[in-house]
DNA sequence: CTGAAAGCGCTAACAA
DNA sequence: TTGTTAGCGCTTTCAG
């Protein structure tokens, strides 16, 4: 900078305040500086600004994995805004639970970022206590976080809309298959199998253990096995809910090979709205990670700004059904005699009241939690 | 920091040779430091090291997206290792030229990084020689700049196999399927094709302009428009090679939607192998973007030790070719009367000496560039 | 093995 | 509007 100084023939100071856009310059020193500047092709050294404002620039993400649908989305609706203010992204990338304990034991983020932005991870109240007073705003990012600044999707509303679209379609035997992440990662499981129970019980369907069957994700052989115990079940289910989009792909591709009718015999519905839904044909309940990130980012910068702000700290997103080819009416089981011993009788009159409400679901759930 | 030395009782001088590790500090007076250091939560503020040391403890990353496959894997294996090093993740996201213009404009990164990771641009002479003097090692990942340090895999011979694999089928009618990407962002369209084209010259087929037929990614609609334009040449492809895995399966989606039968009337083979590719069953050519990731990572941190080293500059990733559902011999043409006229009239003998290379296909591939 | 002192490159008062 | 001065928090000589 000091070159610069020279070389525009002022101080450093004026320097200083030409770069960083102050009004106090007059415009031919200002000039003159800028092109020095550019000749040298100087930049300000963050660190050594920093260190003196109190700011990094930076805002920090904690994320459990780079390599997923969700977080390349929301990242990537986040990083625009982020270089639109100026700020610098740093990820931390926390794939498991070594990598976790390291990270809450020096907490590499205090005093290297502005603010923190903590992805879909299921933490303790310790966890949460630390990054209390880490010194900066924490926006919690998929989860919701008490007392704490959160932007997430509504998921119990999500699950009873989905589930509501089955019941809707006739079918009663609903099973929902969860999906047991690696302990302490959240994948917003238990919100999800609330919203189902909800949706059943309101609808008069008593809940039945045998029809939650969890399994891992990104693995057809699991997703085999669990649609295994629920296709030998004395009372099969008729529609499967999955709690991501993944499995139930992956449960309609197992279905097809063994020549189950998709939806004809089982529907599937997942959750989520992932490209691979739509290649699929998959009827899901769509949530936003962008949106996600875009509302989370937009948050972090007012929190930096300002952090005592009585700025809207908790920001719930809604979901949509999106009925593609993968649910349908419950079959009539006259036509399926082997299972017929195993089918609950469908009541002509709830199925009739089923349709009328399907006509309507698209629409409530997209009202959901607005 | 101060805190700290007070509390432990000595000068900052060791707390700061107790926290970096250095071997010159008594155990019991690095006891005391430690303990104090974690009974403050103290963490040492980057910027002001850097200021004094000249190191940023960060590495940079220019990618087109953060929200794809590609990107996703490398960077999910190149985190984890800069984190063993102690180093931090920046990520510049640059969707579009306007973006990309900003950021050559002021090349955020100088004096804010150790080393820059470049991912897959097809970069100008002058961009790349703004590069050059940033001051820092500039490593290219998925592209190859002649002699800078890049890491890529062979375009070309993956191709070339890709293609070979087809003719061994005893395809003789083999389209090719580019990708027209955003300007000035590549994805390796040109390497690829001219690997298909080596191929074929080498299996004495006449290159045929028709057959080359570039398309959009992630668009079903501009796929079925590229398909029914090889579909209705005189002589119509009997296997399609896209350059993209993506694209690739929008072709087997609309073939099948045609009721034209994957593999028994088209073969169809992609590029990449991610995990869509195993969802369709889709035979294609895979590289490895953890791998190049990982790599790129190593790379860069031998050359922020030691720039001046003689490290191998140029790292080539071989790739495999996968043979799934998607690809099968050619059919025999009486059984398709409809296009009769359009087909080539197969050599038996061909035909069978293909048989015999296809079954060392997988092997010749995997050493590919190797 | 430890401490004192100098200074990294910048910004923020304060003066002019 | 511009320049002078005093640090920001750390590391690194250099003494001891």
């Amino acid at each position: 900078m000091a070159d610069v100084a020279e070389r525009a023939g002022v101080s450093t100071s004026t320097v200083s305040r030409t770069l960083r856009g102050l009004s106090t310059v007059s415009p031919e020193v200002r000039a003159r500086v800028e092109k020095a500047a550019r000749e040298l092709s100087f930049a300000v050294s963050r660190q050594a600004a920093s260190l003196v404002t109190g700011r990094t620039g930076t805002v920090a993400v904690m994320v459990p994995t780079l390599n997923s649908w969700f977080t390349g989305s929301a990242l990537s609706s986040l990083a625009p805004l982020l270089r639109a203010a100026g700020l610098q992204l740093n990820v931390y990338e926390i794939p498991d639970l070594d990598e976790r304990t390291a990270f809450f034991e020096h907490l590499p983020a205090r005093r290297n970022a502005d603010a923190l932005l903590v992805f879909s991870f299921d933490l303790t109240e310790e966890e949460t206590a630390r990054l209390d007073d880490l010194g900066m705003p924490v926006i919690y990012v998929s989860q919701h976080v008490d007392g704490r600044p959160s932007v997430y999707v509504d998921d119990v509303a999500g699950a009873l809309h989905g589930t509501r679209h089955l019941l809707n379609l006739g079918h009663r035997r609903i099973a929902f298959v969860p999906t047991e992440g690696a302990s302490g990662f959240t994948f917003s499981s238990n919100e999800r199998l609330l919203g189902y129970q909800q949706a059943l019980t309101e609808a008069g369907v008593p809940l039945d253990d045998d029809l939650v069957v969890s399994t891992r994700t990104g693995s057809k052989r699991a997703a085999a096995e669990a649609l295994g115990t629920l296709l030998s079940l004395r009372e099969p289910p008729t529609a499967v809910f999955a709690e991501q989009d993944e499995v139930a792909v992956a449960l309609v591709w197992n279905l097809r090979r063994t020549q189950i009718a998709v939806p004809e015999r089982v529907s599937v519905l997942g959750f989520d709205d992932q490209p691979l839904a739509d290649w699929f044909d998959l009827s899901t309940v769509a949530q936003s990670p962008s949106e996600m990130g875009r509302l989370a980012g937009e948050l972090a910068l007012k929190l930096i700004d300002d952090s005592d702000g009585d700025h809207e700290r908790h920001i719930v997103l809604p979901t949509h059904v999106i009925p593609r080819g993968t649910t349908a009416p419950v079959a009539e089981r006259a036509t399926a005699p082997v299972e017929a011993g195993a089918t609950v009788p469908v009541d002509v009159g709830a199925t009739t009241r089923a349709a009328t409400a399907a006509a309507r679901d698209g629409q409530s759930a997209s009202s959901a939690s607005e």
